[in-house]
DNA sequence: GTGAAAGCGCTAACAA
DNA sequence: TTGTTAGCGCTTTCAC
């Protein structure tokens, strides 16, 4: 029994061959056309017939087979370390937005913050033949980084930096950031204040806890940090915890990031201290619904998407131009005050 | 001036000809060894001396000149409505590592729950010869999933489900969720319950009101209902204004779903109704920080992981066999209470 | 300005 | 069991 292929079949594709029989032009021809570079070279009345035609039939070319002819694949990677944190998302948009207006498509893979997970991620992207790389997972001295440069696969770093390596990257000032919530503090009337650092391995996790300290000690107070293990909610209470057993007279914590923050008033419920009445706490980056945690976190704000649209933007002028000089842009952040700060209780003297 | 190529040259990937070459067989032979299901035509000795020579050059097949020939991308597509909705993230998870078991990448878009982008996005996909797309996205009589179909391309719906339609999907049991919530609402006494819908256009929308009002009217009782235009919190807060505005004296709100509910918070807090003392709140979804909003959300727990994984192993399976029947897989939700439900305000005589 | 021919890296028929 | 040949859909020389 002979069914009609036309009701069956699910809609073959047409070929640029299609489209040249059409038009009775040879593929060149309509390949010409198609290609906004080299248009100019083909007749304008040949060229209009060629347009229609393709349009008519639905042709669209096959990227994939010319990327095998011209070795650009129109895609690159990018590498996020957490999905669950919602600074990611924010900045994937302005990535994705950039990549988009550029034609390119990005490939997103989530490591889980696994090193090992970056690294198979990085290979199957690799041999996808994307055209670069974004990450926003780099450690300082990150063996994926380093795996880019072997491949010659153009790289923006992104949230995060690798200072001293010749790679262009977006990020926040940091220590700006902090200095922020330093000084709004101080301004509370705090004088004992501690940080909940980022982990030693991340660029954010040592500029944040630099410019905590330098922002302190320009006043000659002291600034006692510990590190979180990970930018995640219970590495921060364990931090936090850590932090006010040495220091049980602090009066306000900056925490690295909105996460550890959270992790913060674990710890300070744990402890049965009540934020901000006995202990305020700062946060950074502005996560989508720190404006609903319990208190609100007041906290720095990046301009994430912006961030991202930057990162996407360099990243195709370095593929564009792989001897562009790599640049690092700097994003200043803003201070977002909220319920999780106040002034420091007046000590009641014993009476 | 001569420089090393050794030096300059970004490392110059090995074709399967180097590897013939050096292993002295055939391109073929190659390919024979390195692909899983024609191994076994190959002799032992001629397959370790390939094997290792590849791996020694570092040799990967090309998957995209593979696919040009197979018509097999090992790509697949998805389209998810919301990247700031938490529930969708996590839902990723699920399907990435379903799709990575299988050796497949997923390209994941962001369609800012714009149709036309979805549509946009959908066709980009094809053009890369994904072999099948996940949407998270489906509205009643989408136009992407007829797309979808026209282009013989296997679809499985994750979250949202297109009844009537002969297609895949992995959903909540809707209607089972809202009846854990009501139930509860009504264990705690409530007596005058509203609901703040979802979208009329998308299922999960249409299911969770209508098991709301199987679950009231089975006893009885008034089931009132207001559509939010999109699940944002935004949309939350006007319809339960509206709701409140026609109903005054309910003691509990149902939200079709978390964000919703958020909404409903704001939208109480702008009456100055205290929740729960005076109104109490569901959500339904689980998202991440639900612990952790003022008040902690009593709310749906549906798998989210467990939903993308399904969703990516049924999407495989159709990949694998076209002819495999379609599935629905309904998953059963789990209600977790917390904060922003107690039993309603006992009525104030007046004195 | 257009056509012809070659080939990107791989796999699948067919031959030997 | 291995080699040969052709070609996936496209772009890019090179001729004309």
């Amino acid at each position: 029994m002979l069914a009609s292929p036309a009701a069956e079949m699910p809609h073959k594709r047409p070929t640029i061959q299609d489209v040249a029989r059409a038009a009775r032009v040879h593929p060149s021809t309509v390949s010409r056309v198609l290609n906004p570079r080299t248009r100019g070279l083909v007749s304008p009345a040949v060229a209009k017939r060629v347009e229609s035609l393709a349009r008519r039939l639905g042709y669209t070319p096959d990227p994939v087979a010319a990327g095998l002819r011209t070795r650009r694949s129109a895609t690159v990677g990018v590498l996020i370390p957490d999905m669950a944190n919602p600074v990611f998302p924010l900045i994937l948009r302005g990535i994705e937005s950039a990549l988009m207006a550029g034609g390119y498509t990005a490939i997103i893979t989530n490591t889980d913050n696994d090193p090992a997970r970056a690294r198979e991620a990085l290979d199957r992207l690799a041999a996808r033949r994307v055209e670069g790389a974004i990450l926003a997972t780099a450690t300082l001295r990150d063996p994926v980084l380093a795996r880019c440069r072997a491949l010659g696969l153009p790289v923006v770093l992104v949230n995060r930096s690798v200072p001293g390596d010749k790679v262009s990257a977006v990020v926040n000032d940091d220590a700006a950031g902090i200095a922020l919530a330093v000084g709004h503090l101080l301004a509370l009337g705090h004088r004992a204040i501690g940080h909940v650092a980022g982990p030693g391995r991340i660029s954010t996790g040592q500029a944040r806890r630099a410019g905590f300290a330098a922002a302190l000690r320009a006043r000659g107070m002291a600034a006692p940090a510990v590190p979180a293990a990970n930018y995640d909610i219970a590495a921060g209470e364990r931090a936090c915890s850590e932090l006010l057993a040495a220091n049980p007279r602090l009066t306000a914590i900056v925490a690295a990031n909105d996460l550890l923050a959270l992790g913060c008033y674990d710890a300070l419920a744990r402890r049965g201290a009540a934020c901000p009445r006995e202990v305020s706490i700062t946060g950074f980056n502005d996560i989508t619904f720190a404006d609903r945690f319990a208190p609100p976190l007041t906290t720095v704000r990046i301009p994430h998407r912006v961030m991202g649209e930057q990162a996407g933007r360099l990243l195709l002028a370095e593929i564009e131009d792989p001897q562009a000089p790599k640049q690092e842009i700097k994003l200043e952040p803003v201070l977002v005050v909220r319920g999780s700060t106040a002034p420091p209780r007046t000590k009641r003297r014993k009476p």
